[in-house]
Parts: structure tokens; sequence; C-alpha cells
DNA sequence: CGCTAAACGGAGAGGCCACTCCACTTGAGC
DNA sequence: GCTCAAGTGGAGTGGCCTCTCCGTTTAGCG
């Protein structure tokens, strides 16, 4: 069934609205903040997706499209290392600015099997991007797949933790693991990030 | 003011309570199940700690002292090298057992003096353990104040993705930062852990 | 235009949370 | 063992959240 033109309208104000406050503030903004910033009622939104389980996956799918899109430029590379670090690099700070993209990668949805197949490929891709860097003696064959899932899941940890220092400290953190699993000499590291303290006050 | 003696009781069945939820749950358990697993009333939890964060205190000292012990024992350790690895190895692998441990090293308390004195002395002998082994040049000088939080918030997004597997991906985790770190050939690092993704079943 | 299905927004139901109030119970000093 | 301040538990308050109901508005077709 087609939308009305001012339902695909609206539609798209809370795409965007709610990509920029997952973005921003992380993957459990209220429903009714995405509504107000898309100006939008409550209702309406619901109306557009269902459950707030909905939403995310259309979020993530373009999310996901990214990740793509990166590794194919990544397979482009003739220098597989080269490929396969910088590919790791745009991860880390896209995640470190994007609070909603390491979930994109990490969460299977059962049931979106669209959402799941693109998911698939991208993990392929990836896959081969290891491959050749390895092949090419350049990437430790200790590196596994999990690692990437542990690489995204300690991101995470940092943005969630602070978020403005969170790109200095994910470019920080990325040079880390980046170094660890080369077999060459090791490559200077980004600047170290100065991280906040969390701040809790108490009251007598 | 002394307690009474079943108030005293009932003070450390609370803490005991409070931590073993924080350890398995993370830092944000109710305070109903807090109370409810000490066997106690709400209203006896908030007489004794008025304030969430006032348990908070109480409980991330006991935390901190185990992180303060740690970096004793490994200041006495002869060989710089070796009690700079085992301090950050431990502290991972506690982490990834008890949720509530980085948030101890990790949040400053406005207003709670010996607190932040004691987290003060632990940085300190940190800070001397990181002094040592860079002038053994066996850790690099690299290695800043900073990078400790950063491993320890890395950790966190990781226990906080896959509690199973956590101290797995913790211990490869520590692994990999520390080879990052070390200025010898790279040791071998510990096995790759298999980490979940997360679950998201979307209704039609 | 005028009609109507589609779309709308806001009020509200229901759940979970931190935190409080108060009528009842009990430890411990005499 | 009497007394009563100290201690207690559970019901209640108000806030924030997800998700629904329903009376009103509007796009778009003939």
């Amino acid at each position: 069934m087609e939308l009305r033109a001012d339902a695909r309208h609206n539609r798209e104000r809370i795409i965007k609205a709610a990509g920029e406050l997952i973005a921003a503030r992380g993957l459990d903004v209220p429903m009714a903040a995405i509504a107000r910033r898309a100006g939008v009622g409550v209702a309406t939104l619901y109306r557009r997706f269902p459950t707030r389980e909905a939403l995310m996956v259309e979020l993530f799918h373009d999310r996901l499209a990214v990740c793509l899109a990166g590794v194919d430029a990544a397979l482009e590379d003739p220098d597989p290392w080269r490929g396969f670090r910088t590919y790791i690099e745009n991860l880390c700070a896209m995640n470190a600015v994007d609070r909603g993209l390491a979930a994109a990668f990490l969460t299977e949805f059962r049931g979106a099997v669209d959402f799941e197949r693109e998911r698939a490929r991208a993990e392929q891709g990836f896959a081969e991007l290891v491959r050749r860097a390895k092949a090419a003696g350049q990437l430790r064959a200790e590196f596994d797949r999990s690692d990437l899932s542990l690489i995204l899941m300690a991101t995470d940890g940092i943005t969630a933790a602070s978020a403005e220092t969170a790109v200095a400290a994910a470019r920080r953190l990325a040079g880390l693991m980046l170094r660890s699993f080369h077999t060459g000499p090791a490559a200077p590291l980004p600047p170290p990030a100065p991280l906040a303290l969390y701040h809790l006050s108490v009251p007598d």
C-alpha cells in the first residue's frame, strides 16, 4: 500500500530525527523525544513503526549500508594491510561519533531477513579483507573474526563513558589494536585522549 | 552515633546484597531489588543510605581497596614489567566479573573526601608502577596515564555487551593492549572470545 | 468543490523507577 | 520487665517511559 504524501514526508522526518538523536544520546532515547524532534505526535511515530525495534531495524539498515560501503572501499585498496587498517580506523571513528553504529553491526534481528542478509554480506566482505591481509603477511594469523566485535564493543564502552573525547579515545584504541595485530614494526600511536571521570555528587 | 545491633546487621546485609547485584547486573539495579535481596524494606535501605550515590560510595570503597591492594602487590614484584602486566590483567579480569569495579576507579565523588584520597593513592601507586616499567625499558614511553581509563572503559563495553564470555574477552583485550604497549617481542595472545550478538526480535 | 479513507496529535493507561511517610515493632538501658 | 528512642516495612507519591484510543484534520480523487 502506498503512503500518502504527507505520511511519507513525516516518515522521513522521523527517521532523520531518530538517527540524529541516537547518534548523539545513545540507543535508549525516549520515543517521545524522537517524535518531538521530528515535529510529529507520538501516535504518528507508532503508526509508522509499531514497535521501538521496528524503528531500530530501519535505522540500522542505513548504518549497515555505510559499513558495507566501507568494506567495499577497503577491498579496492591494492595494499591489503592499508585497506584493513583504514577500515578499522574508520569504523572506530564512526562508532565514536554515532552511538548507534556498533549496535547495527552487533545485533541480530530475528525476523528481519533482508537486514540479516545484508549484515552477512558485510561480514563476508570483512572476512575477505582479513584473508588478504593475512595472506600478505601483514595481519597476524591470530586475528579472529570475533576480534572485530571485540573492537566495536570496546569502542562502545569508551564512547558511552565520555562523549566529548570519544573520537580521540577511539582513535587511540584503534591504533593500539592495529599495532597489536600488525606483523611489522610498531606504528606510531594516535595521541592519548584525556578521558574525563564520571562525576557523582554525594550530598551530606 | 552508634547503630543498634539489628541496624548494623541490616546495614551489612544491604551492602552485601548491593555488591552482588551490581556485580552481576550492572550499576543500575533498582533500589527495591537490593532491598528485597537484603531481606529488608526499601525504607530501611534509604534510612541507611539517604541517596543512591551514598550507597555507591560505600560499595566503591571496597572495590577501590581491592585495586589498591593489587597495586601494592604489583609494586612488590621485582620484575617491573611482570608487575605491570599482571596488574592490568587482574584489573581487567576483575572488571569482567564485577560490573561495578571500573566505575569505582572511574567516578569522582564530589564531597566524599576520604574516598577521593584513597583513589588518589591508587593512582599514585599505579603511576609508580608505570614509571618503573618504563625505566626498565619494557613499557613504551607512549603509555599515558589516561590509557588505564581507556582500558577500563573498553573492558566495560565488552562486559556490558556479553556477560557470559566477558572474562575471556576481557583477557584477550588485556593481552592486546599489553602487547601494544610492550617493547619486547610480541607475547602470545589469550584465545579469542566467541562474542555473542545482541538479540532483538522484531514482530511483524 | 465535496467526500471519505488515510493520517494526525494529544490525552491517558499501565508499568517501573527513586524516594517518603507513618503506624507498628524491638533492642537495650534502667 | 518497662520504657521509649531507634528501627522497621509497606503503602503511597510523583516522574518518566512505552504504547493505545479517539475525536479532529487533510490529501487526493471524481
